[in-house]
DNA sequence: AAACGCTATGTTAACGATACCATCGCAGGA
DNA sequence: TCCTGCGATGGTATCGTTAACATAGCGTTT
């Protein structure tokens, strides 16, 4: 039995003839390794759980893809589950998992449930926190400032001109990145930024209904914000429907950089957010902390304004 | 011992005094049930492996959504892959995912890999295929005709009076589905359906660049077909820029029903997938499979033709 | 009061892989 | 010839949980 173990893990001590004969008979008995017991003798596993709120949303398969790289190239296995902004789903996911004893765990964002930290503290289980950043995260975190995100397109707009700044995004508390950047939009203007909040499936209608309703006020906004770049082009289309021409009479600013906005007649304002690197770093520092290296705790890393032609003013 | 794995499983047999308080216990001691051990002890996890192309693609979303919502529902925890239309990948994969004993596996399509389908049939583990159907699964599938849909799509076409049909997609063998829609294409056509293949990780642009392709082409294509609604957006993009109104100068078709398209300013041609529906009947039909009940070995889910205006021949 | 039936609780072995230690066989040195 | 050292191989106990079986305790029936 030994001998097999080790000749099917390549570890040393197996003579090069006996290796070949036993991976020779496995493969003809299709002996298939039992991760579980060997899970059970090291309590842990080459498992690393992620938690997403949505994939309908590219920015997250971007993070994801990042990740799942970086991850699958060490050796793991990653288990995946989509919270939908709820934080009980999160928790009870989480708890579950870490019946797996799990190498790592990744959640999305710095807003968990209340037993959630404990539970995972408790478990010594190295996590991950990506896609927003704090200074005191559970274990560690990469991402980037939301805060700062929307101050800087604030900032932006507010110099280009732009007196009257709206916004289009989801209920508040849904989206906790979301909510920080309009919170630094707020800051930037010394004006009130009105919100429109609505709640969708669909992005692109949401932002279609949502510019529609700011361009049924009065005075009317002269520029709008939007929670993403799918919400932004729904505008942009609200904004078509109206028969008012964008950037002349009203201004547009979406979030991320999305690939739609390569081939859009014109060139989408935004913040691009560098997604798959978020993944990239995070897995390495997850890695490295699995290791027993201890990596920074927090990451935060740069995002790039993108002037479109959707805030040229005349 | 056998109490305390009675109380916490919720199992007949332990006085209601005795349960409360072992569950008090547990929790004081942050006690964390060992999965690996129950899997090991059982021969099976509750585990359900999935395997997809990509997740940048809303369809595979969608699709992934349905069945997570059923898993989750009956107790079970997935496991993603994304190949990237690799089989190589999704072989080895599969091979990994094996070891856990996993109570059922997914994977996309009906093509795979040599020894994928002998891996699966020894192991004994129920096989959902998805998105695709066939009539010789591995064990079971569910998904849609897409022969018959690119069928479909293009009968309507040349009922509509079109002469001069192109296609936008990717390289061949690709994505298998998008190769069989363009057989079914080819079938309603008595003329050949030039096809532009553009590799381009942003689906947006692959379909921009394509149609800017047929429209440098003599004479220019009359309608074009595309891989999917993002191509398509793509393409109704490159028309524009080029100057040429659609569907005036040029009818557009798409694929998938996405959801950019509730807010396109000229409704897409498209064809309707069930892809949430696809998801939920898959799952249910996996988890009744893992139950012992043999259900429909295929099933073919119909889609819907969507009569948009960019086919509005004047 | 003895026998029975039932529920609650406890004991043992097993799942498959591996760490740890024991042994075997052989080459080379004294 | 015997001993030493080393690499290759094998034996045993263990991880945490659960199925299967065993027993204890208590009320009920005759």
């Amino acid at each position: 039995m030994m001998t097999v173990s080790r000749a099917l893990r390549g570890v040393e001590g197996v003579s090069e003839a006996k290796r070949i004969s036993i991976q020779k008979t496995a493969k003809r008995l299709n002996y298939v390794l039992n991760s579980n017991a060997r899970s059970l003798v090291s309590t842990n596993s080459d498992i690393i759980g992620i938690s997403l709120p949505t994939l309908y949303n590219d920015v997250f398969a971007g993070v994801l893809d990042g990740m799942r790289h970086t991850f699958e190239h060490a050796g793991f296995a990653t288990v995946l589950d989509t919270t939908k902004y709820n934080q009980k789903v999160e928790q009870d996911w989480v708890e579950r998992i870490l019946t797996w004893r799990p190498a790592g765990m990744v959640l999305t964002g710095t807003d968990h449930g209340p037993k959630l930290r404990a539970a995972l503290e408790q478990s010594n289980v190295p996590t991950l926190e990506i896609w927003d950043v704090t200074d005191s995260p559970i274990d560690i975190c990469v991402g980037i400032n939301h805060r700062q995100a929307g101050l800087m397109a604030g900032n932006y707009a507010r110099k280009l001109g732009y007196r009257n700044p709206a916004f289009v995004g989801e209920p508040r508390g849904l989206d906790k990145r979301a909510d920080k950047r309009l919170l630094g939009l707020r800051e930037a203007f010394d004006v009130p930024v009105q919100a429109e909040r609505i709640r969708n499936e669909n992005a692109y209608v949401a932002g279609f209904t949502g510019m529609s309703q700011h361009l049924n006020r009065n005075p009317r906004p002269d520029i709008v914000f939007f929670l993403n770049d799918h919400f932004a082009l729904g505008g942009m289309m609200a904004c078509r429907a109206a028969g008012l021409d964008c950037p002349r009479d009203v201004g547009l600013f979406g979030f991320n950089a999305l690939d739609v906005t390569a081939v859009l007649p014109v060139q989408l304002s935004t913040v691009k957010t560098p997604r798959r690197l978020i993944g990239i770093t995070g897995a390495r520092n997850l890695l490295a902390r699995i290791d027993g290296i201890l990596p920074e705790r927090t990451v935060s890393l740069p995002v790039e304004l993108i002037e479109g032609e959707t805030t040229r003013l005349q």
